[in-house]
DNA sequence: ACCAATTTGTACCCTTGGCTAAATTTATTA
DNA sequence: TAATAAATTTAGCCAAGGGTACAAATTGGT
């Protein structure tokens, strides 16, 4: 921690340890350019696919019922659904219960199919019942359509 | 979008579709909130694994480059940085390059290797050299340690 | 030794997504 | 129907992680 001067010389003359080098920059500020965009679509994709399954299993979906099931409380919740509704996910009115648009219904359908592809795949490959529902919640968001087709192979493979 | 006051009575008494329902709620909300555990170290381990690899290929980690590597500002960079530093991952001086602590060190080693995995494990399924390094960037945050071992499993198997 | 280019730091702004607390509205029940 | 319980909204707080713009320091070359 003293404090040398560092020359960037030695390293682009090659005295450091110059190696293969992991993958171009460009590439690779790519891959994080995508997952950071795949961030801002997951907290939507998680509210339209929960709103959904709450809407089928039980008639509605209330602002109570999604901060239980996300574990936030029902202010971050109503924060979050004003910002979907923005976006035109979902169609509420205030004190009433949250609904669909078609857009919202859409993204909730291929959200749904691509979370039990995830979790059939996962429980195809040998992992438990709970660190696959645990870990398809985290996962599901950050695979691509090519590696969606391949986790399908492999479901049907081994069965 | 009409206004007809909702009755949460007919929901409850099973005039409503009530379906099987889907998981239980307090499991749900837990793997909702590991998952945002998952986020807030993602950021960590991005970084320690890149100023890991930068050290290794180029001897030394510098704001600049990182930056340039993960797609953001030098700005940012020294933002996060500083945040780590706190932390106790990596050490920094004004205007010197940026180090790792043993901590630090640690977190980078395991990062690696899980990334590897994943990445490996993507190919072995026959995932594509491109979208398995992009996938791979937003999936290795979000694999558990069994998960992990079946990835391993499955990399051995089909080689 | 100096000058220009590069790198780093700092100040300030924005959005997202958490939280608590208090006010308001709706629903249930006595 | 009036009182109570439950749900919803609103306001204000916080931290993380992006950004821009400008200032200061370092580095490399002449």
């Amino acid at each position: 921690m003293s404090g040398k001067p560092r020359t960037r010389l030695r390293a682009a003359i090659g005295l450091e340890p110059s190696r293969p080098a992991l993958v171009a920059p460009e590439e690779q500020a790519d891959h994080h350019r995508q997952t950071r965009a795949a961030l801002q679509t997951a907290v939507a994709e998680d509210y339209v696919e929960l709103i959904a399954d709450l809407i089928e299993s039980t008639g509605e979906a209330r602002a109570t019922d999604i901060a239980r099931r996300l574990g936030v409380t029902h202010a971050s919740v109503t924060k979050t659904v004003a910002r979907l509704q923005q976006g035109g996910l979902v169609a509420t009115q205030p004190y009433r219960a949250i609904f669909l648009t078609q857009e919202g219904r859409r993204i909730a359908e291929a959200s749904k199919r691509r979370h039990e592809i995830v979790v059939a795949f996962l429980l195809a490959i040998g992992v438990g019942e709970d660190a696959a529902r645990a870990d398809a919640e985290g996962l599901e968001h950050h695979v691509s359509a090519e590696t969606l087709a391949a986790f399908e192979r492999v479901v049907r493979e081994r069965g």
